[in-house]
Order: structure tokens, then sequence, then C-alpha cells
RNA sequence: GGAGGCGUCGCCUAGUGGCCUAUGGCGCCCGCCUGCUAAGCGGGUUGAGGGUGAUCCCCUCUCGCGGGUUCAAAUCCCGCCGCCUCCGCCA
């Protein structure tokens, strides 16, 4: 949630940043209305209580016909207390959710608008160039044997797939290349839990809009992570972190489960867009000075990873419209795909700044006293996406494929994956 | 899944309806004292919210969480969550 301070005393910049993302200022007014509305109750409800119980030691003190009387007026004010109590915590509630309808300000220094309004940072990798007709992933992940979306779609459904042989080889190597790039950078290693509780994926902005798309497990109380990024933002839930140990680190390898609800029909070919994936995500809790600094340094990660698979790619500022409930920025880098001949988003890093740590309750102690945490994440490396661009980039005439130099080592140390 | 036990301020702990504005110890912080160190002495030390928002002051909430009973709840009742022990099952 937004700080409701700025929300007080600067309400203009957060209908600005509405406006911006292409949405009414109208949830401002309400939150504003809410916040007024929630004060006074809380002084209402504080003065009864305040009362009631300087009555109940009198009370105690007392006996007799005196006892009696303040006994009567204290079972009336008990009443009245109780009501205030109620009115007052509909009022918290009241407020609470028009506050959490407010998605994080959008940078003031990203594009206004939507999907289309990015802005281009930069490419690079060398285009591929084919002298052949390039095949796609499923024809390429086919031939080597490393893709079976067929049997994906039988055993579990249409957007499921199997890694097979040099395909589950592939996802190992690029799972453990990132983690070795995350340890080298200063990042702890994570396996999360990838089932959660509901506060943890309200807390992280997920059951917003965004609920559609979330997995639900029938007759419990938990849900599916869409990425780790989930499980690693609740991980400090509740607490007060030291900010001398500030910034905290994690790179974390887990499943995603995404419903998908609202993509039918785009993407249906091969694995580009699946209800299953596993994914490395770096996440950083850190000061919200160094916020900005943290999250150009989680770009320059994974433009590291990406360098290393050789890929031709673009790194775009993503637009106010475009960020999602949570970030206040968002960089995406979007790889060249051959058979689509155009750039596809394979890593996305946000900058969410105290957006999340506010719902989830997480703090550091600083010298100056508690203070607002804030909270970064980025895709280091998601599986299924760069094996296509891999398969695509790096494809010969007759189906085999060249691994990067970088990735050789996780992959036994072979130069070119042959068709079987 | 079955049975039992436990959840108090960073840690340990006292507290079985009003004297709880929650005890004591450890740790930590500030100061004093001691010619180093150690010891000793005094004070402080949960967090959130509100009061037309001064690090001061006042108030409310916070004894795992949520309800209830009562004029009054850490304390009594109900539900939930978590942890521990034993049994069963099991990778």
């Amino acid at each position: 949630m937004i700080d409701p301070r700025v929300l007080r005393e600067e309400p203009d910049r957060v209908r600005t940043a509405q406006t911006r993302r292409g949405l009414s200022s109208a949830p401002v007014d309400d939150a504003l209305a809410a916040d007024e509305a929630r004060r006074r109750t809380i002084a209402d409800y504080e003065t009864r209580r305040a009362e009631q119980k300087s009555l109940g030691k009198e009370v105690a003190r007392a006996s007799g016909e005196e006892k009696a009387e303040l006994l009567a007026r204290t079972r009336a004010l008990s009443a009245e207390v109780k009501e205030l109590e109620a009115a007052q915590g509909a009022a918290e509630q009241a407020w609470r959710d028009a506050v959490l309808a407010i998605p994080n300000l959008a940078h003031p220094d990203i594009p206004a608008g939507g999907e289309e309004q990015f802005a281009l940072l930069e490419t690079r990798g060398e285009m591929p160039e084919f002298d052949f007709t390039p095949r796609d992933h499923v024809e390429l992940g086919a031939m080597l044997g490393a893709i079976d979306v067929e049997r994906g779609a039988k055993v579990s459904g249409s957007r499921f797939y199997y890694l097979t042989g040099v395909g589950a080889e592939l996802e190992l190597a690029l799972v453990m290349m990132a983690m070795d790039q995350a340890r080298a950078t200063g990042f702890t290693p994570m396996i999360p839990p990838s089932l959660v509780k509901p506060r943890a994926m309200e807390g992280t902005g997920f059951l917003g809009q965004a609920a559609d798309d979330v997995y639900r497990i029938e007759g419990q109380d938990l849900y599916l992570v869409g990425t780790s990024e989930v499980p690693l933002a609740a991980y400090h839930s509740d607490e007060i972190l030291d900010g001398a140990q500030l910034p905290l680190r994690y790179a974390a390898f887990s499943p995603c489960f995404r419903k998908e609800a609202g993509s039918h029909g785009k993407d249906t070919r091969g694995i580009f867009r699946t209800h299953w994936f596993d994914k490395v995500e770096m996440f950083v809790f850190t000061t919200l000075d160094e916020a900005e600094a943290e999250h150009e340094r989680l770009l320059e990660h994974e433009k590291a990873f990406m360098d290393k698979l050789e890929l031709h790619y673009r790194v775009i500022d993503v637009a106010a419209g475009d960020l999602g409930l949570s970030a206040s920025r968002k960089y995406d880098c979007e790889a060249w795909l051959p058979s689509q001949e155009r750039f596809r988003e394979l890593t996305s890093t946000s900058n969410c700044n105290d957006f999340q740590t506010r719902r989830l309750d997480t703090r550091a102690r600083y010298a100056e006293g508690i203070g607002p945490v804030a909270t970064l994440n980025g895709t280091l490396c998601s599986t299924n996406r760069p094996i296509i661009a891999l398969l695509e980039t790096h494809q010969q005439a007759d189906g085999s494929v060249r691994v990067p130099a970088a990735l050789q080592p996780y992959l036994g140390g072979r130069e070119v994956l042959e068709p079987r």
C-alpha cells in the first residue's frame, strides 16, 4: 500500500500518478474521505473507552449504594463503547480497503501511457541471421528430444510440457548457471515454499485485479505462487530488520504457476506461455534511498545473464500503465525470437519501494529510528523462455544447436546439441 | 490422523477477574563510580494508532490470532493458528 501520509499530505501527487497510469483519481478521494472518517471514529471510541476505564477503577474501590450507582452508569457506557468500537473497526477496514485499492505511485521519470508507450533503453547482442529457414522451438525441441508438448497436453492439458533428455539438462544447466552468478554477486540462494497463505499473496499485490491468474487450492486457504517473489517478500513479514544489515539479497529457485486466464488463444504454440514453469528470481530488501541504485544493479545482473546466453535483446523502461499494482518502475529485457520475428519478454525487474513491505509489516531499525524498507525483484532466469530463445537463436541448418561458451561447463562441456 | 502439553516486552520468567500503568533476571543503551579489566550503583529498553502530527506530553490498542462472558479479562469460555512430546502413517 502507498504511504498514508503521502496520501493525506500530497494527494495531488497521488492523483497525478493515477492519471499517468491511465486510471481515475476517484480512489484517491475515496481514500481521503475514508481516512477522515476513520480518525473521527477513533477519537469517538477512545474518548468513551478512557471514560469507561477510569469509571471501572472507581467501581473496584466503591461499595454499597455508591457501587450500585456506578455500575448502572458503567453498564450503559459499556454498551456504547462496544458500538463505538465496532464503528471504529468498520471505518478502519473501509479506510484500509480504500488505500489498498491504490496502486504504487509510478516513478515520475517513466513514460505515461500503456504497453506500447515504453521507452527503449538499449539493444544488445547480435541479431541472429540464417541462410536457411529457421525452425521454431517446438520443432527444434522435438528434433533434439528436448521438449514434449503433446504428452504434456495428454497428461496435464494445454499449456503444459515435459522437458526431456537434453531439454531437462538445459533447464538444470540454466538454473545452476543463474545460481552461481547470483551467489557470486552477493545473493543468498533460497528454495522457498510455492504454496502460500492469503496474507503473502495479498501482501505482494497478487490478489487484486491479478487474482484471476492465481491458482487456489481447493478446500484449503492456500495459493500456488506465480513467482517466488511472493514467498520471498513475505519471508520477513511482521519483522523489524536491522538497518545495518541491509541490503538483504536473495535468489530463489521455484516453480511458478499461472492460470493465464486473460490470455486465451495467445501464445498457444510451444512453451512460451504455460501454466507452470521454473524460475530463478532475485529479491532484495534495502533502504528507500538505495532502492533506485539497487534496481539498476538488478538490471545489470539480468543483462549479464542474457549476455552469457549470447542473445539479441532490448531493454525497455515500462510505461506507467503497464506496471502492475506493486511496482513504481519496471525494466524488461526482451529477447529476439526468430520464429516470431519480434522481441519477447524474458526478464522483468521491478522497484516496489515500500509498497509491499507496508502491506507485509516489514520495517527496519535505523540509527534515526524505525522506518520503511524497500523491496525489489528481478528475474534472473526463468527456464522455458530462455530455452526457446537459446534454441531458436543458436540453431543451425541441420537442427543442431550451438551452446554458448558460458553455458558449456554446465552441460558437461558440450559445444553443440545434436538432433537425435 | 490420534493423545497430551505449551504460546507473556530480543531471550528466560512471575502472574488463576479490579492493587497489571505486567514481575524479576539476562542481554542491550545512557550516566555515575572505580587510576586498565572485572565488579558495583542509578536510569532506560515491545510495537502500532490517535490527539489540528516538536524526538516532550496525554489517550487507545498490543500477554499467539479472532470472538464471547463481565461494569472490568494476561487471567474465565469458544474457535483458529503455531510449536513441542508420544503414537500411527510416510518420502
